[in-house]
DNA sequence: CAAAATATTGTTAGCGCTAACATTTTAGCG
DNA sequence: CGCTAAAATGTTAGCGCTAACAATATTTTG
């Protein structure tokens, strides 16, 4: 067991504790051949800091507070392994947070978060980055936090998203050139901005390259499974059905599949399908669905490096707030890819 | 923000801040009248314990511990999430340990988690419960841990498991009474008892029923959808093919699932697919698949409520140490299922 | 070269809680 | 009732670290 402190470093360099506290805590107020020496010997004695002593001592919590509304997503679980995966280099923590539906109790979740956790700062995932009282309340209680894919109050808190106008629109524009014409879209839950957007992109998409998108062609969704099949069901049971179908996520993209295959339409022969998120599961069933890759992974770190980074008077400085990351298009075998640019 | 602290309550309840400190630890230690004015006035003046006082005095971290080989499987995320959500009730945190392979890094990560971070606790999940230099530094270290599923050393810590011999038994029999008589099976994991256990389950119930198992019919996996891709192209192209798979984990039975859709096999009528875990994949392709479902939630809690509980003198009883979960047979759409018990 | 400005290091005083022991109260019993 | 055992409560002393300020060394500057 560890049972190095501050204090043993301190004697051993001849220095005082509060010095080496301060190399520990890369403080620039220390001469270099001091920092070195103490980091030397830090190193040797194998020094640890107790997280609960410097947490007492400085009242910051080191944790982090996750807020969903369902953790059994694909989307949540990647980016919930991300974020753990950089807490465990930082020496922050995750307190899972779900919040199931209900506004009020939503509201009471955070609230305790807050109080009796003492989070350091809390994420909001989608669609709880959207909820104005959510705002609020982590406004007035002076807690930072940091929002994925927000839609609303967009200066309330620094936020992390992609494109999501622009990846939708990329990847309606890669199914036209790849020869399609009859393009239905899935839209995800309405009370996501991200839906709004995709569904734009590919709306923007057929209409700069000139195509007509009939009304049935348009199906609302709500990011879940269930919804895409009833979705896709709907949607290759027209008349004239599509030869494509985007779907605002994976989830609904593989019910697109699911439905495929059930009627003996060949993927992407007959429909090309792609999603949205590149989770495990484009990646889990047949054909592997093309879609579009969110670093989700990446946003979680960014997310927890903007808690850890140290802030300027006590708020986050504007050039932090808003960080729009790179998407890329992922073709693979749900969709057909044999024509090229041209 | 919760400033209330113990000495306000001693102070309002005429006590001493020991006795609120006993009373809100459920030290037994204290009078019925005493006990139950410090609790009304502690709820009243809505007291939240500040965890990093506590852990610092006590020396308890609130921290566990839960080490994985690769987080980003199904398996390990219904867990995580299961752990997750009884953290958020009971203060504990889980640290996320990932320790892909190397078996050097894995103690040394795990050292790691005992010295910097002072877990209290250790979950050792598959197949890492299994390695004997893990449960070794473990004991030496004198932490305690709990395992999923281990196989070996089974009086070294307690340890949390179904019946996979009788689960897979069952299945299988299940199969057969539905009228499959060609039955092949996917094992997984070599370094995995769970794997062997299946494996031998798959193996009497063929063999209490009088089935044939040609050598040809067991593919060796790794619980990966890319093994249950290589196993079930294997399977299927075999002239005398299989009319039933057992894969041993889910994601390698929508692997087969894959390859049937690639073979225009129809799925069950030709070849009935079954999995073990029941994890969110399960119902997230079509068909459905049938599965074993383990309480891998139950599992987290219950692994967590093992830290949670007072132990006698600094050991684990003896009674506490082996925990076997009910398991169900979750009979889906990607089994033939319409010929019921005779 | 001394005074002032700056950089570097040290001192003091807790953060909020709990272990360990000390003390008081109550109960038990002849 | 007095006396002891047990139960209930209180006191003391930190856990390991960091803010805030104090003190000293170093540099700069007129």
């Amino acid at each position: 067991m560890s049972k190095v402190k501050l204090q043993d470093i301190a004697d051993k360099a001849g220095v005082s504790m509060m010095t080496v506290s301060r190399v520990m805590n890369n403080d620039p107020k220390v001469g270099a051949k001091t920092r070195e020496k103490v980091s030397k010997i830090a190193k040797e004695m194998q020094y640890k800091p107790n997280i609960a002593a410097r947490h007492l001592a400085s009242s910051k919590s080191f944790f982090i507070g996750l807020v969903c509304d369902y953790a059994n997503s694909s989307y949540v679980n990647k980016f919930l392994v991300g974020g753990l995966r950089k807490c465990r280099t930082t020496g922050y923590h995750i307190i899972l947070d779900e919040t199931t539906g209900d506004r009020d109790k939503t509201l009471a979740t955070i609230k305790d978060l807050i109080e009796v956790t003492k989070v350091n700062g809390v994420i909001l995932l989608p669609p709880v980055s959207n909820i104005p009282e959510v705002v609020d309340l982590l406004e007035s209680a002076n807690v930072d936090f940091v929002r994925i894919a927000p839609d609303i109050n967009l200066t309330a808190s620094p936020y992390i998203c992609i494109d999501d106008y622009q990846a939708a629109f990329d990847v309606t524009e890669q199914l036209i050139l790849n020869g399609h014409s009859r393009i239905a879209h899935i839209i995800g839950s309405p009370n996501q901005g991200a839906s709004r957007m995709r569904y734009q992109g590919y709306l923007d998409a057929l209409r700069s390259n000139q195509k007509m998108v009939p009304p049935e062609y348009i199906e609302q969704g709500d990011f879940t499974y269930k919804s895409g099949l009833d979705a896709a069901k709907r949607l290759l049971e027209l008349p004239n059905k599509p030869d494509a179908i985007f779907a605002a996520n994976d989830e609904m993209a593989a019910a697109v599949v699911s439905v495929a295959h059930m009627k003996h339409l060949d993927v992407p022969e007959d429909v090309s399908i792609v999603g949205f998120d590149d989770t495990q599961l484009a990646t889990t069933i047949w054909p592997n669905l093309s879609t579009v890759t969110q670093p989700l992974e990446k946003m979680a770190e960014l997310a927890i490096d903007i808690f850890t980074s140290p802030k300027k008077n006590k708020t986050f400085k504007v050039s932090n707030m808003r960080h729009v990351l790179e998407y890329k298009v992922q073709l693979r075998d749900s969709s057909k890819n044999n024509v090229k640019i041209t």
